[in-house]
RNA sequence: GGGCGCUUAGCUCAGUGGGAGAGCGCUUCCUUGACGCGGAAGAGGUCGUAGGUUCAAUCCCUACAGCGCCCA
């Protein structure tokens, strides 16, 4: 093995190796228990960042975790079509060249989406290959694939016929630059400073003027009525009147109405039914016509006059200026409000009467509610169920259609004679309204959340009863961002529930968002983005994988910085190491574990830290909580495996006794194929490779069988032990660091005889690592010359420093620990002489203080009996 | 306005009702036959503030402050 680990050799080559061995395309057993999970697909708007490497290391490490735990596993993996955002790229590249969608025409236009999906598909499925991602690759699924997108069909279909779809004229968040309706899950609403202008509104009689309030004077030409609230007695007599609309000819009906809250501005709003949601309800009780005085790009329409064809902007600008020549503008007044943004493109979005598809949701978000209430599906961790049901509670209709190209078409047809509307699966043949043949689709796409929705039931298979459908759903967990637990993860609960009656899968994992070094998020504006390729070109993929997993809280941001993935690379270059120390040191062993009765204490140590390690990881993995599960790995690898085990291990593998040799050989490889194992999921590449290594009967790491603990592995006293001898070493280090003595001189050690002197086997590996000689003394017999006396979890003992000793100076080394154990003494005893802590404290917790007391006790008396000692050397 | 999260060593962050931790950085020492992407020994914290519950609070509760996110 080379003396160092070479990521970018490895990685290919193993590989290629899991792909030749079909590990990861399960194969239908009944008689196995399952394991399924979908990814979510990742948008091929654009390549992957290290946010995705971290969703899908995470996912990756459940399904190895899962497939070495013997169960039939399956991950399918895929993509969406993203149609808003990737219609967007493709028409910003259009435009780069001087086109534009309008120009080539929808069939062109879509021909070039595909062609940019094909690369970015490509460019996304090589970067998860990379970062060793084990999904069944045979079983890849695309949005707008035939399966799929017939399921999209289906779904609309059905929901159609039951009621749950319907098409209406209604307000929607209308981005005029997408030039689509959007979601109001896709509006962010941002603070800004804007200004409440009142205008005088004339009566049309001449006899003075209603004067209203608005922070959108462009509309006003979109104005039905003004409106003021039936209770308001400062405007009772106005209602009924007339007003004449300033700047136009028109004149509106003054209009009472509940809606109108009496104490904003001046109670008398102005109706623009088109263009606003409250006044289009008014409009709907009044019997008022909507009237446009914004065009699709938010551009004044031709009722506006001398002012049409402005945008928005422009023409609030030349309106108030308008007015106010007119002596028609009484006030201005600064406010803050809250404006919807279009999430996608961050345009003002503007609030426009248009005709949409929609959902009601109503019906299956109590279902999905109830659902997750119940636990029949868990929200992990916790705190988002709160959030969830929240939301749940209070949904309104989705509207699903959106004006663009790229997408699924809406299955809607319309008889081009007598204009019948007919929703079905396959395009209609013959009109049986009036048996004319030609249809018009309608020309709008999903949002493609709708088909994100269907995911884990439409990747497989559904709505067809497939053998993986009745196989693998409902999923076993989801592993996701809480930033799309309405997006995505409420909407699969709905239509899964609605129509298969299971949730679609049982557990969900919330996971943060990665942000930069200086916590902010990773944005195409902000140029922050991190490519994970570049990430492993550096420091290999297992390194990334676990600098995204390390130290994470589960549902917690973190932040990516590449001290941490040079801390992962040299936590792989630790492991490769041990690995070569052993590949190294014990060629001739099997790695078959010998007889507990014939191991030492070293090695039951190293077995009972073993076996609570696997408890540990086995749990985190179970629960999600990677960040622990990586921490317990990483100080059991490193801290007890390297630092003491392999170190204790020299002493018997570099000795004379063959018999120790040869068990101490045999307990390395087995602790090292434990290691591996345990480390597999997280790090695939390194632990495979250094597998490769050792002879196997069991093929490729991935496929093996993950470690199971064991309680006869449970050793307390020889744990205790060994903890005396680390004391004892690390006592001699700090002395010899405190005095300077070179690290190279042998000292010696007289250790003093008493019941808590731990065995010669076990004072015998304190040699190499202390760099010491050993020899028992009697408790009686004189402390050897030139020596310092120390205490050290019940062991007494001299380290020879070959130096005249100041008498004073090791009095004062003594009394100084002495100092310090006095103080866990009194501590202890304080708290064994509480009643209140004696009567209510956990048994278990008094003998452990009490245990604790006894200890120093002891500590404390040879402390003292080597103070006598001192105060009889000649000073 | 409602909800949630965070506030712990210089930096980034874990953590637990009962003796404050890691990684990086810093200081000193070490080319010992796995590893200098290493080893050893250290320095460094009134665990945001103020109350409360408890035998015992960094941890639980309340209020407040600051930062961030979500919803309206």
């Amino acid at each position: 093995m080379a003396k160092s680990y070479t990521p970018a050799q490895t990685e290919s080559k193993v590989t290629s190796l899991w792909e030749q061995a079909r590990l990861f395309t399960p194969h239908i057993d009944p008689s196995r228990p399952r394991f399924s999970m979908v990814m979510p697909p990742p948008n091929v708007t654009g390549q992957l960042h290290v946010g995705h490497a971290q969703t899908f290391t995470m996912q990756d490490v459940l399904a190895r975790f899962h497939r070495m735990r013997g169960e039939e596993t399956l991950w399918v993996p895929g993509t969406d079509h993203a149609g808003i955002a990737t219609q967007a790229k493709v028409e910003e590249q259009l435009a780069k060249q001087g086109r534009s969608r309008l120009e080539i025409g929808r069939e062109a236009f879509v021909a070039e989406v595909w062609q940019w999906k094909e690369r970015y598909h490509a460019r996304i499925v090589s970067q998860l290959r990379r970062v060793g991602v084990s999904a069944d690759w045979s079983r890849e699924r695309f949005t707008l694939d035939d399966g799929l997108s017939t399921a999209v069909r289906h779904a609309f279909v059905r929901l159609y016929q039951e009621g749950l779809i319907y098409r209406g004229n209604y307000i929607v968040n209308w981005c005029p630059h997408c030039r689509t309706a959007i979601s109001d899950i896709e509006v962010d609403h941002v603070p800004e400073k804007g200004k409440l202008y009142r205008i005088a509104y004339p009566y049309a009689d001449g006899k003075g003027a209603l004067v209203v309030a608005t922070t959108r004077p462009e509309t006003l030409f979109g104005d039905v009525a003004v409106a003021v609230h039936p209770q308001d007695d400062r405007y009772r007599s106005a209602v009924g009147r007339s007003v004449r609309l300033p700047l136009t000819d028109r004149v509106l009906p003054v209009i009472a109405d509940a809606y109108v809250e009496r104490e904003y501005g001046t109670g008398a709003v102005k109706i623009t039914p088109a263009h606003d949601p409250n006044d289009f309800a008014v409009g709907e009780r009044h019997g008022l016509q909507p009237l446009f005085a914004l065009d699709e790009e938010a551009h004044l329409t031709s009722l506006a006059g001398n002012f049409s064809g402005m945008t928005r902007e422009e023409a609030r600008k030349a309106v108030v200026v308008a007015l106010s020549q007119e002596g028609l503008l009484v006030g201005e007044e600064d406010i803050e409000h809250a404006v919807g943004h279009c999430s996608r493109c961050g345009t003002v979005v503007e609030p426009r009467l248009s005709l949409q598809w929609y959902v009601r949701t109503k019906p299956m978000a109590d279902a999905a509610a109830q659902a997750v209430r119940v636990g029949r599906t868990q929200l992990l961790p916790q705190r988002f169920t709160k959030v969830f049901l929240n939301w749940m509670e209070e949904i309104h209709d989705w509207c699903i259609s959106r004006q663009l190209w790229w997408g699924h078409r809406i299955p809607a047809y319309t008889c081009t004679s007598c204009g019948k509307l007919v929703v079905a699966e396959e395009a209609p043949v013959r009109c049986d309204h009036c048996g004319h043949e030609r249809f018009d689709q309608d020309p709008d796409v999903l949002d493609t959340w709708f088909s994100s929705a269907l995911w884990p039931m439409s990747t497989l298979g559904w709505p067809q009863q497939t053998p993986d459908f009745q196989r693998y759903f409902p999923t076993d967990v989801l592993v996701t961002g809480y930033d799309i637990l309405f997006f995505w993860v409420a909407r699969m609960m709905m239509m899964s529930l609605h129509f298969t009656g299971e949730v679609p899968f049982r557990k969900v994992f919330l996971h943060g968002l990665i942000r930069d070094a200086q916590g902010r998020k990773m944005s195409k504006s902000l140029g922050n983005g991190v490519d994970p390729i570049e990430v492993i070109d550096r420091f290999g993929a297992d390194a990334l994988r676990f600098s995204l997993l390390h130290g994470v809280t589960p549902g917690n941001d973190t932040r990516f910085s590449q001290e941490r993935v040079e801390a992962a690379r040299n936590f792989a270059n630790k492991v490769w190491n041990a690995a070569r120390f052993v590949h190294m040191t014990t060629s001739g062993c099997s790695d078959v574990l010998p007889a507990w009765e014939n191991l030492g204490p070293a090695e039951r140590f190293l077995l009972d830290r073993l076996n609570r390690t696997i408890e540990a990881v086995t749990q985190h993995f179970q629960e999600g909580d990677f960040g622990a599960a990586c921490e317990r790995l990483y100080s059991f690898i490193w801290d007890e495996f390297c630092d003491w085990f392999v170190e204790w291990a020299k002493t018997d593998l570099y000795g004379a006794d063959p018999t120790r040799r040869e068990t101490m050989g045999r307990t390395l490889r087995f602790g090292l194929d434990q290691l591996l194992r345990l480390l597999h999921p997280v790090m695939p590449f390194l632990t495979e490779e250094i597998w490769r290594h050792f002879p196997h009967q069991e093929g490729l790491l991935a496929g093996a069988a993950w470690p199971t603990p064991d309680r006869q592995w449970e050793a307390p006293v020889e744990v205790a032990r060994m903890q005396q001898c680390q004391e004892l070493v690390r006592q001699v280090r700090t002395l010899r660091s405190i005095l300077t003595i070179p690290p190279k001189r042998t000292l010696r050690l007289a250790v003093q005889e008493s019941p808590q002197t731990p065995p010669a086997p076990v004072l015998a590996y304190c040699k190499r690592l202390a760099n010491v000689t050993v020899e028992q003394i009697d408790v009686d017999a004189p402390a050897p010359p030139y020596s310092l006396p120390g205490v050290a979890m019940g062991i007494s003992y001299f380290v020879e420093i070959g130096d005249a000793i100041d008498p004073q100076d090791a009095l004062a080394r003594l009394q100084d620990q002495e100092k310090r154990y006095r103080q866990e003494l009194a501590r202890a005893e304080k708290k064994l002489a509480n009643p209140g802590f004696m009567q209510q404290a956990p048994p278990t917790l008094v003998e452990a203080e009490k245990e604790k007391r006894d200890r120093y006790a002891v500590d404390l008396q040879r402390i003292h009996q080597l103070e006598q000692e001192i105060m009889t050397w000649p000073h």
